[in-house]
RNA sequence: GCGGGUGUGGCGGAAUCGGCAGACGCGCUGGAUUUAGGUUCCAGUGGGGCAACCCGUACAGGUUCAAGUCCUGUCACCCGCACCA
């Protein structure tokens, strides 16, 4: 608190009051603003950046200070770009539908949108008390009607398009449909059955249309969540749990809406190798879509038409397979019940598919039960019996594989718990074939050939091999090259009420038809009552509004061309996931009132570029699902001609989760921190007992009673010095705990920059008469190390150099008169301009006392010849006797990276070495 | 189990290219200023030793004139995936 003898202190309170006056300031004088391409005040002879954080949820308990981590870093950018002379785009919105406030809703009546309102009401309040420049005229929220209309338009332009696998990339569907008329090509109208398409009706034609389109229906076996009531991504589930709130997921088939995404898979694949993007994150979506090359192989089944289809990486081992095995799902079960199997095949069909996936991920012990059926090897005709277990997924690859017991670890396991036969056919060098375990990897094929069907495999390595098998299974028909994915096809639809509703409606035949583009949006009706529906069959909250799902084609706004206007339909009830809204909305920030597009193509072009978006930061929990979607969503609006990258994203930056401390008994048990001494010697007790307890890093959580506030920080110490503080923990990328004793070295430094400028007896301008060279060095210094750390990210060093130059640059008590330490008011605001992307507020306060307006402020680098170290250049010596430094030798830097040779030892070097002369600083 | 990452003082961390380990901050110790506390300023602060010096970047080896940094192995923690054929 500032006292008589310092009235004009830099305290919090006095922080608090510039800073809110500051706000004001650049608020009212749309300091913010950014113009776009034909705006006023946009200057095109300037580079553009963009500059983009992850939007948040705003949740009804407000800003975390995880949050301001990676916007502090982006403002800071952000402004030091500007002063570089950047046109820069850093906007911030809300991704606003979503569990939460539905959840919210269900238990005390009110409208998601009214909670959502407020939350975001408040979060938009504590964002704009840490001074982020955000251009909030370009703000809006995914639940903006204006914006959902133009996410449901995407969906539309996916809806009507397909993927056409001879380009690579997203057609309208009407291409394909004027392909097939001129064509006229034979298409499957049922089983078994080709019909040319001019002799097909409209239904048949339809359904052919409906199976290629991108956004399609389908019926898969789902992931339903009884405890959220709605079904969740593949991407969605952890552990057999959902991602949020960890409940239990069972399996069952459902008809819902689905995005073709694997068609993108190789696309989605390669393109990573052109994003600057964390290899950790490359890796992980690598790893999600995970391609695996191997063959498709046919066997026949005895007294079966149609041949049994398996998957397999490993074509070279099929003298290897002793068995096959299907999964419980897989329609050939069926079949062999239909063939009078034995009531044990039915049992564990029935009990495979209720056991739940948590269950099947609880035991990995093997169990299964034969068919009853076999195949036919096609190499040596050999019968080998058909298995079916749990094992063998039904949504990987074809639900089937030929079981190789001696190479693959699972198919040994499962042989030695049925006593099924274990044939060795690869020899892998330094794994010798005891036997007694599955041996893997490449090697050389071994008892692997079948005079009656020419196959010849024996000496041939692992590589070679599969390609003989491959080209063999051709020749006969028998199975293909194939490529296969982990990735799965998106599904959309969620039995919820906070989405986005699908711009789609059924006639009385089950037939879907989409909304006219000019009837967007289908806005979200109110809605009395939010909770689920109780169905055996998941049902959507949404059904409870009769009167807006129950409606005519013409008043849900359906083309009249296809569809008569009083034609009854009605309405999709699923709604879109959470995800829908933060695939797309780094492109309307580039023209948020855009009325005529989802964006303007201006717009678009200027800040998108070639590349896309310069810079994003956010959580690497995002890693795989919000950037693979978004990435998809981009890619087809690439092919379909709305976007001019390839990518969205340039640049990918994942900020460090902030942590905070928690203290743990000897028995493990957690004790809240407000309850725990430091003793300051490393231990700490717990007030109650008086017992040792120890410190711990854990995440920040209500139970722990560590969550930090970012409203109690800045009243404490202001927003200036909360910026500085999380961005001086450590590097922006690393998790680190929250200390707030630490945050008083950072309010400190800020006092001390006050103090070195301004008297706080009277509040007048402390200038130093002349400038101290050895200050002017570091100044210059200083400048040019934070404007590349600011590059790098690394804002923690660029502080930690402000902090050593204004150590270097303070006055000590005794000196007398002021004018003769300090800074000069030219090295002052050289300094003001370095400090003010990390601490605005300070800085704009200093620089109006120092008679300058804010537009003036652009970045300088120093002069080259001030940043040398000293007029001596010392350098480091690379010189050791006997294995040690010999200190202070003068030894000139060029030499250090030339190579080493005789004249050139360190011993010949050390008899010239000067000892014992003091280092430059 | 597989893949990726991280291990540096009492604490957060620095060392960008293989070149004086511990910048900067917290904490702690001492001094000056102050009636006092606080504030501010100055100095010290990896361990051992009176000292010169010795030891020190998770552990064990190796490469190199030189290793926190590169290589091999081990351990611990964190993240992702996990019966994906």
């Amino acid at each position: 608190m500032a006292d008589q003898q310092t009235p004009h202190r830099y305290d919090a309170r006095f922080a608090c009051e510039i800073e809110l006056r500051w706000q004001d300031a650049w608020q009212r004088s749309g300091a913010m603003r950014v113009p776009n391409p034909g705006d006023q005040g946009f200057d095109a002879s300037k580079p553009k950046f963009y500059v983009l954080d992850m939007f948040p949820y705003p949740s009804g308990a407000g800003l975390h200070v995880g949050h301001p981590e990676g916007y502090t870093a982006t403002d800071i950018l952000s402004r030091y770009k500007v002063m570089r002379g950047f046109q820069v785009l850093h906007p911030m919105g809300w991704d606003a539908f979503g569990l939460p406030a539905e959840q919210y809703a269900i238990t005390t009546g009110v409208h998601p949108e009214v909670t959502t309102t407020k939350a975001i009401d408040n979060f938009r309040r504590q964002l704009q008390r840490f001074g982020f420049m955000y251009d909030w005229s370009r703000e809006f929220a995914t639940i903006d009607p204006d914006y959902y209309r133009w996410t449901q338009w995407i969906w539309l332009l996916a809806y009507g398009s397909w993927f056409d696998p001879a380009v690579q990339a997203a057609r309208p569907i009407a291409e394909l449909e004027s392909r097939l008329t001129a064509e006229d090509r034979m298409i499957e109208t049922s089983p078994g059955v080709q019909t040319p398409w001019s002799a097909c009706t409209r239904r048949q034609r339809q359904a052919h249309l409906d199976s290629f389109r991108l956004a399609y229906l389908g019926t898969q076996t789902v992931n339903w969540c009884p405890k959220l009531g709605t079904v969740l991504a593949n991407e969605e589930i952890i552990d057999g749990r959902s991602e949020r709130g960890g409940h239990p997921v069972v399996r069952m088939p459902l008809r819902q809406w689905m995005f073709r995404i694997t068609a993108y898979a190789d696309r989605l694949l390669a393109d990573l190798a052109t994003v600057d993007w964390p290899d950790s994150t490359r890796t992980m979506q690598t790893e999600w879509i995970g391609r695996s090359e191997g063959a498709e192989i046919r066997f026949v089944v005895e007294g079966e038409q149609e041949p049994l289809t398996v998957f397999t990486t490993r074509p070279d081992t099929i003298f290897g397979a002793t068995y096959m095995v299907i999964a419980p799902e897989h329609p050939l079960v069926q079949r062999a019940i239909e063939r009078g199997a034995r009531g044990e095949l039915h049992e564990y069909t029935a009990r495979a598919r209720n056991r739940s996936d948590v269950e099947r991920q609880e035991s990995k012990e093997k169990t299964g039960v034969a068919t009853g059926l076999f195949a036919v090897h096609p190499a040596t005709g050999a019968r080998i019996p058909i298995w079916t277990a749990d094992y063998v997924l039904i949504g990987y690859g074809t639900g089937a594989i030929m079981a190789v017991p001696a190479h693959d670890e699972r198919d040994f396991e499962f042989a030695k718990a049925f006593t099924l036969p274990i044939v060795q056919v690869v020899e892998i060098e330094g794994t010798p074939w005891t036997g007694e375990t599955a041996t893997t990897g490449e090697g050389t094929s071994v008892n692997s050939s079948s005079s009656a069907s020419g196959l010849q495999l024996n000496g041939m390595r692992t590589s070679e091999a599969k390609k003989a098998v491959i080209a063999w299974l051709e020749a006969r028909g028998a199975g293909t090259l194939r490529v296969q994915y982990r990735l799965r096809d998106w599904l959309f639809s969620r039995q919820r009420y906070w989405g986005e509703p699908f711009p789609v409606v059924f006639d009385s035949d089950g037939n879907h038809f989409p909304v006219a583009v000019d009837a967007l949006p289908v806005r979200l009706p109110p809605l009395a009552d939010y909770n689920p529906i109780e169905s055996n069959t998941p049902q959507p909250p949404l059904a409870k509004a009769r009167e807006w799902v129950i409606t005519t084609a013409g008043a849900a706004g359906v083309d009249p061309s296809l569809l008569h206007p009083d034609t009854p339909v009605t309405r999709e009830t699923n709604t879109m996931p959470g995800w829908a809204g933060s695939c797309w909305y780094y492109l309307r920030f580039c023209s948020p009132k855009c009325e005529s597009a989802f964006v303007d193509p201006e717009a678009e072009r200027y800040w998108m570029g070639t590349n896309g978006v310069d810079l994003y930061v956010g959580g690497s929990e995002h890693a795989v699902l919000h950037l693979l979607y978004a990435r998809f969503w981009h890619k087809l609006l690439y092919d379909l001609g709305h976007v001019s990258s390839r990518e969205p994203m340039a640049r990918l930056f994942h900020q460090g989760l902030i942590t905070s401390y928690a203290y743990q008994r000897a028995d493990r048990s957690l004790v809240p921190v407000d309850e725990v001494d430091d003793r300051g010697d490393g231990t700490f007790t717990e007030r109650a007992t008086g017992g040792l307890v120890v410190q711990i890093v854990a995440k920040m959580s209500k139970s722990l009673r560590n969550v930090v506030n970012p409203d109690d920080v800045i009243a404490e110490f202001g927003a200036d010095t909360f910026r500085l503080y999380e961005m001086y923990m450590g590097p922006l990328e690393a998790s680190k705990p929250w200390n707030t004793r630490d945050i008083a070295g950072v309010f400190r430094f800020l006092q001390r920059v006050w103090r070195l400028a301004i008297d706080e007896r009277d509040g007048s301008l402390l200038l130093a008469r002349a400038a101290n060279a050895d200050v002017e060095r570091q100044l210059a210094r200083t400048i040019h190390k934070v404007g590349q750390d600011i590059e790098r990210l690394a804002f923690n060093t660029a502080i930690a150099s402000l902090i050593e130059l204004v150590n270097a640059a303070t006055r000590p008590t005794e000196m007398k008169d002021p004018a003769d330490g300090g800074l000069t008011r030219e090295q002052l605001e050289r300094f003001v301009r370095v400090l003010a992307p990390f601490a605005p507020h300070l800085s704009e306060e200093l620089w109006q006392r120092l008679g300058e307006s804010r537009a003036a402020c652009v970045w300088r680098s120093g002069r080259r010849s001030m940043r040398r170290c000293s007029k001596i250049r010392w350098s480091n010596c690379p010189c050791r006797s006997r294995g040690r430094f010999v200190r202070g030798s003068p030894f000139p830097r060029v030499p250090m990276q030339a190579k080493w040779n005789a004249s050139r030892s360190p011993t010949a070097r050390c008899r010239r070495c000067s000892v014992g002369k003091p280092r430059a600083k």
